[in-house]
DNA sequence: ATAATAGTATTACCATGATAGTACATTTTC
DNA sequence: GAAAATGTACTATCATGGTAATACTATTAT
């Protein structure tokens, strides 16, 4: 009775999710070269957990050319609301604000971040009240 | 030669923690029973999670009274900054900004929310000026 | 066309999280 | 103090993520 929320992606399946994401399209090579530039993989490895992506459903693969395409089954955007879905209910109890002042308490904000992040909610607040006007 | 950043804690791991950070101070049976209230699970998985997690040093184990207390080894602050951390890392490419961004785009987040956030924001804003100035 | 290279499928192993049974110990109650 | 209830230790099973070797297939170069 496995209670599987999603955030079941891996540290291996999610570096290479994202890589797919960021090329839009990709292969094994493509991803395998540019996992080597942090860390020793084997190419196997890779194939393997794009495999794993694919029967998952993150990744379409693609066959019809001479080799493998695969390319994002899901929308980035979702599958990232997901996991910030799932970070926010099982740490935060789902209070974003609580999240929201965590990541703000720690040393990883910028100021131009912190000025960015004012700024989207602030955009934000203006088209709720447009809304509700 | 596995990359373990430390979301290395599983559901229930994580269900488990949250409680005995809430609790302050736990036994088995208090997590046993909370965890009861929403799905059944064993006592003796509980009794072997929270074992897992004293051996991994987030619970202290304290076995002077007549039954073993549960106690947070390390502040739960700590914790959380590191998983959110870590997703911002692993989904983000570190930026705080889309993280928010994602955050305020999903359903989840109410219109008081919003504005505890902004005010969490600006409130950052100001401490920050005054450092400056 | 054949050899070399690149790509793919199959299979496997290990670590660990989730789950729990069983047997042993301790505490409580009559 | 013996029985019942409660708690703990040990052990085990299963799923899955991380890792990769090996063997097979297709493409490319000569």
């Amino acid at each position: 009775m496995r209670r599987r929320s999603l955030s079941r992606l891996g540290e291996t399946e999610m570096e290479v999710l994202q890589r797919v994401w960021s090329l839009g399209e990709a292969s094994v090579a493509d991803v395998h070269d540019h996992i080597l530039k942090t860390r020793p993989v084997a190419y196997t490895t890779v194939m393997t957990v794009m495999k794993k992506l694919a029967r998952k459903g993150f990744l379409h693969c693609d066959s019809s050319g001479s080799r493998y395409m695969y390319t994002p089954a899901r929308p980035p955007a979702q599958v990232r609301q997901e996991l910030v879905q799932d970070l926010l209910d099982r740490v935060f109890h789902g209070s974003a604000a609580a999240l929201v002042q965590t990541l703000v308490r720690g040393e990883s904000l910028s100021a131009e971040e912190s000025a960015e992040i004012r700024r989207l909610l602030a955009d934000m607040a203006a088209e709720e009240e447009e809304r509700d006007a």
